[in-house]
RNA sequence: GCCCCCAUCGUCUAGCGGCCCAGGAUGCCAGGUUCUCAGCCUGGAGACAGGGGUUCAAAUCCCCUUGGGGGUACCA
């Protein structure tokens, strides 16, 4: 591969950055990277009607999010118009372009496209073989003086000495017309490499109606930037041995194109979970703990008096349990509230059996002298007091959890109770046995 | 309609003529660990779309069919 190798990433601002973009624009972030290359971004924004400032904004705080940083730009086409007319009425000097008027009276210049062959050599389809008398003169400057998207990219990656095109195969079919630009001009042609698309996860076109599709919504959610982009580099490349879990320099290290695959690959969000829960369990605490403050106070949790000790326990406790920060969030509500949600199920269950108010009494009774309101105490006392009743722990837990935590899952309950603190341990102790509890008249049998 | 691309477990993929009665991951199922769940460990079910060729030999090469995707705009 040559040394001096430059791509782009060239979004249009008609919205967020979805994620077969950034599928893109890792590709092309990755082949950079890996050729020292240089990446540049440009933003495509020729269409008056549909771009807009916060799409650009967006996509730009995503590329950022992801950790794709570019080395050029991002250039503006709609900075650029002066150009595009030049070149435009340059084809028309030569005969190789014409004016050409519509029915609603709009003047635009149209290129002539030449009958014959066009073979393409893409880096990873091979030959391709396009029949141009199929293809008619197109548009190449509207009437509103902007260029379309076929002209205006290719005088831009010649102009920006761009030397390998990676995009969607759904521009294939352009392929053909850009060619015929480039021969027009006598630019040279770069090397182009179709990457297969990412349909949604019912296998078709990815859109709004597949739930999240945008880069922001996966941050919001509380994804990780990095299992994100190790998730997507999978999507259509593979390092070629075995491993799934790949560091972005290892990535930079494996990327070619020979490896890349030509098959149309299907987002799964189940895999994208487990991928992010890796990435969780696999960062040290001390770096969760921030982004965990930070997600926890943008959802409305009050964290300025939480104490930083506290949280690093928190997010221990929880550091194998949860896949993203909003699941963290949801499986940990119960710390940060005086009054819970109790599942109703649960409630049913384990609390509105005969004895279990007795057995929250004695549980209550064990555990409220408590001094050091630890784990270790809590755990000695309550093992005494299954003891003393002569039952298993399990006769316990179920009962208490869902009285301290409102359900029948969470993490080990001595730590939850450590953590959750004596006063509000046994005030939900309390509050359980004396209105959750079976009465006489609410008891199943 | 016409043109183009694609086709291995549900999903992501390895495989680029013999190493494959097809490997890994995820998901699923079962067992183990255990206060629940998750995690972790062990095991299991699960695919070469179909049909023709080529070859001593095909998941791998060729053709057809079928299926999916894309294009055919003064959208990108």
């Amino acid at each position: 591969m040559s040394s001096h190798v430059k791509v782009r990433f060239a979004p249009s601002p008609t919205g967020y950055l979805h994620i077969g973009g950034a599928r893109t624009a890792l590709f092309n972030w990755l082949f950079a990277r890996h050729n020292k290359g240089v990446f540049l971004l440009r933003i495509e924004d020729t269409d008056q009607q549909r771009s807009t400032e916060e799409a650009t904004q967006a996509i730009l705080d995503s590329m950022k999010w992801l950790g794709l940083d570019w080395d050029e730009g991002p250039y503006f086409q709609s900075q650029r118009l002066p150009a595009y007319k030049q070149y435009a009425e340059k084809l028309v000097a030569e005969g190789k372009a014409f004016y050409d008027t519509d029915a609603e009276g709009r003047k635009a210049i149209r290129f002539k496209m030449l009958d014959g062959m066009t073979e393409i050599n893409d880096l990873i389809h091979g030959i391709i073989t396009f029949d141009t008398s199929l293809i008619e003169d197109f548009v190449i400057l509207k009437a509103d003086g902007f260029p379309t998207y076929n002209f205006a990219c290719v005088v831009d990656d010649a102009e920006m000495g761009i030397t390998h095109i990676i995009r969607g195969d759904d521009h294939i079919s352009n392929t053909p017309k850009q060619i015929a630009l480039y021969k027009a001009f006598g630019f040279k042609t770069p090397e182009f490499a179709h990457i297969p698309m990412i349909l949604g996860e019912d296998g078709s076109r990815l859109s709004k109606r597949h739930g999240a599709t945008s880069v922001t919504e996966y941050r919001d959610k509380g994804y990780l930037p990095h299992a994100l982009v190790n998730f997507l580099a999978l999507l259509g490349w593979s390092p070629g041995n075995d491993v799934e879990i790949l560091s972005i320099p290892e990535m930079i290290e494996k990327f070619t194109l020979k490896r890349a695959n030509k098959t149309s690959a299907q987002f799964n969000n189940t895999k994208l979970d487990w991928m992010n829960g890796q990435y969780i369990k696999n960062t040290p605490v001390e770096r969760l703990a921030p982004e965990t403050k930070r997600f926890f106070e943008k959802a409305g949790i009050d964290m300025a008096k939480i104490a930083e000790g506290w949280l690093f326990d928190l997010v221990e406790l929880y550091h194998d349990r949860f896949k993203t920060f909003q699941d963290f969030l949801n499986q940990t509500r119960f710390f940060f509230t005086d009054t819970i949600e109790y599942d109703q199920a649960a409630v049913t269950k384990f609390l509105k059996r005969e004895g279990v108010g007795e057995l929250l009494r004695e549980v209550y009774a064990a555990v409220s002298p408590i001094d050091n309101f630890d784990k270790k105490n809590i755990e000695d006392s309550l093992r005494n007091l299954t003891e003393k009743l002569g039952v298993g722990f399990s006769k316990l837990a179920q009962p208490m959890r869902v009285a301290i935590t409102g359900k029948s899952v969470s993490a080990g309950i001595f730590e939850t109770m450590e953590l959750l603190g004596k006063e509000k341990t046994t005030k939900r102790l309390d509050y359980a046995m004396k209105n959750l509890c079976a009465t006489s008249e609410t008891i199943q049998f």
